[in-house]
DNA sequence: ACCTTAGTTTATCAGATGATAAATAAAAAC
DNA sequence: GTTTTTATTTATCATCTGATAAACTAAGGT
């Protein structure tokens, strides 16, 4: 990126993409009901400038999610998830710390927030991913942390799934302390991480869960 | 409460009530840039008479905090915390079922998203008290579950509030999936609760941290 | 240097939205 | 039953807000 654009008479390509960063960064902070106005304002555009490179404020703010929402989980992570050649503990935590550094992020966590306050259908289906990617391996290799049988002999319960929403969202709301309550948190993530998926494994093992 | 209101020329004090209830349920669907107009329709009144009650949008917004925060924490609950002739366990089990029933139902903790997203000052409020009355305590308990000092040796540190909001987020967490994003979640929250509760007494002890 | 192209701004519209004033009508007072 | 009071509605304002059209101007081609 250039350091300091010249604001005046950008290319299309150019032009778009600053208003499509500055839109995220506005709309993280304001809501999707910022106005069209205050946005072009903060840009250091007019505000019928928008309206060249995106035809509805709408059609701007599916931009602002496709940007923020797209490529954010990397199926490698899954699969390093999996990997049994190297510790449970280990394999989480490596997890959480790639997953947190994309999207426990200030801008991404608020969209996201703001999103589903709004219904966006995009909520759900992010959900579902999180569950299928993230969650059900998560399940299966905590059976076989404990000992348990596989899912092939008993499916993973929506009770099993819920306990590890539980991690989950504990860690997930430590982003949301910090990007939206806007309190002061531990700076040194990878210790909570450490310590959560700690106290998950060994709990859920000592607690015969 | 009346089962069915006339609702054509209340008493002040009723209608008031109709308008804040009302508000209270059209706020935490919509959020806070949510239209009088169709408030009121939705009250089945006029959009003026609104303005008869409350002189400001903003002050009925007020009126709608005051009503969903103020008293939801009882003090009685923090104390039960630390009741040690019950175990642990089943007071952090009896205190998140008090809680979540006070806290975790659906105007609530959408109003309170909400509000949050809009740097209401009420939210650093609530949360000040939040770990004041409760994750502090939780966390002295907990060092003495786990056979540590106490706070008077060595003062409860940040990472070990944010060890317990892990917890407590998480389950907040619950309430967010559910209230939020609209997902399909465990009925049975008090297994969660237990299964959480569980996990971080024994996790937290093996794992000597 | 002139002309054409196209990125940007100025001016403006139509509908939405918070808020107010006057008119209406239901209940209370007499 | 008439008058008074007041809860409620109708009508309306000023401003805001998403969106459009025309004017302007910087850059590239000839």
């Amino acid at each position: 990126m250039n350091a300091k654009i010249n604001n005046r008479r950008l290319s299309p390509e150019d032009r778009e993409q600053q208003i499509l960063e500055g839109a995220i960064r506005f709309f993280a902070e304001k809501g999707f009901s910022g106005q069209t106005r205050e946005l072009a304002l903060q840009l250091g555009i007019t505000q019928p400038l928008l309206y060249r490179y995106f035809p509805t404020k709408r059609s701007l703010i599916e931009r602002v999610f496709e940007e923020v929402y797209i490529n954010k989980l990397d199926p490698a992570w899954s699969a390093a998830l999996t990997d049994r050649s190297q510790s449970l503990h280990k394999r989480l935590c490596a997890f959480y710390c790639n997953y947190s550094e994309a999207t426990y992020r200030n801008e991404w966590i608020r969209i996201y927030m703001f999103s589903a306050l709004m219904e966006e259908p995009l909520n759900k289906h992010y959900i579902g991913l999180v569950e299928e990617q993230i969650l059900m391996p998560i399940c299966i290799e905590l059976r076989d942390y404990c000992g348990l049988p596989t899912k092939d002999i008993s499916p993973i319960s929506q009770v099993e799934l819920d306990h590890i929403w539980v991690m989950h969202g504990g860690l997930f709301y430590h982003a949301i302390r910090k990007h939206i309550y806007r309190s002061r948190v531990s700076t040194n993530f990878e210790e909570i991480v450490s310590r959560a998926v700690s106290t998950m494994l060994e709990g859920t093992k000592a607690a015969q869960l």
